[in-house]
DNA sequence: TAACATGTTTGTCG
DNA sequence: ACGACAAACATGTT
């Protein structure tokens, strides 16, 4: 979505703003303020307006969208020159945000380190776990130790590195920190490779995805054939093959 | 119908 | 103070 931006938004002008959902800050003031330049930290989209920053975050449902289509739209930008781009969020657990520029860094301070695009170190993984003492899984999701690893992500990353997501984490080696911080880096470029065709169509549980283990509960592992197993931990579904990510 | 859902924060409890 | 976890958000899908 920062790339949707990047391509389609950045360098233009804001001509109007529609709010179609009320719990959302009035924007009405933004026509006629330049995108200076977009980027991203953990799942969270920024757009630099020159003055202040707009923090878009879709959370589970919201996308962003280009011209019409859109089925729940909350938010337009109309740009000069371009179709407008859309917040598209049926659930609307997705936030929009207005922040003074100044203020962007504390605003996104409580976040961890971020795993892509460059992996992180064995040794700055495992020192985002300092002090946890529960199962790897759940602990994986805490947006203050590693940023933007979400559900998806979680199972996804540890079945790449062949680690079980009951795994309590001080148990875990350098070795398995290495192969974790690979295998959440090979998650997102998997999952990028997929988005890169379209940039505009998220990935969808259920849908044609490359997932491995994510909601294949019960479905032959890709690698030993085993079955797929989901679990709970934490309140949230988790997924792992047994054999692939053996152990505890 | 009831159960469950891709994310993240908040409050509660230990 | 810190860690762990259930609940909450609002709606759609299985």
């Amino acid at each position: 979505m920062a790339r949707l931006l990047r391509a389609h938004a950045v360098g233009r002008r804001i001509t109007a703003v529609e709010r179609l959902d009320a719990r959302l800050p009035d924007c009405e003031d933004l026509a006629g303020v330049p995108i200076v330049g977009a980027s991203r930290r953990a799942k969270i989209l920024i757009l630099d307006l020159g003055a202040e920053a707009l923090l878009l975050h879709p959370r589970m449902t919201g996308q962003l969208r280009v011209g019409e289509g859109a089925r729940s739209p909350r938010i337009r930008f109309h740009l000069e020159g371009a179709e407008p781009v859309v917040f598209d969020d049926p659930r609307r657990f997705g936030t929009v945000e207005r922040i003074p520029l100044a203020q962007l860094p504390a605003a996104l301070a409580h976040l961890g380190p971020e795993p892509w695009p460059q992996p992180l170190a064995a040794a700055v993984l495992a020192d985002c776990f300092s002090g946890a003492r529960g199962p790897i899984k759940p602990a994986l999701l805490d947006q203050h130790r590693v940023a933007g690893v979400g559900n998806i992500g979680a199972s996804e990353g540890l079945f790449r590195a062949g680690i079980s997501p009951e795994r309590l984490v001080p148990t875990l080696s350098l070795g398995e920190w290495a192969a974790l911080a690979a295998g959440i880096w090979a998650w997102v470029e998997a999952t990028l490779a997929e988005a890169g065709a379209d940039p505009i169509t998220l990935l969808h549980a259920g849908g044609e995805n490359s997932f491995l283990v994510y909601d294949r509960a019960g479905e032959a592992c890709f690698t030993c054939e085993t079955r797929v197993v989901r679990s709970r931990q934490a309140g949230r579904s988790t997924y792992f093959c047994p054999r692939c990510q053996g152990g505890e």
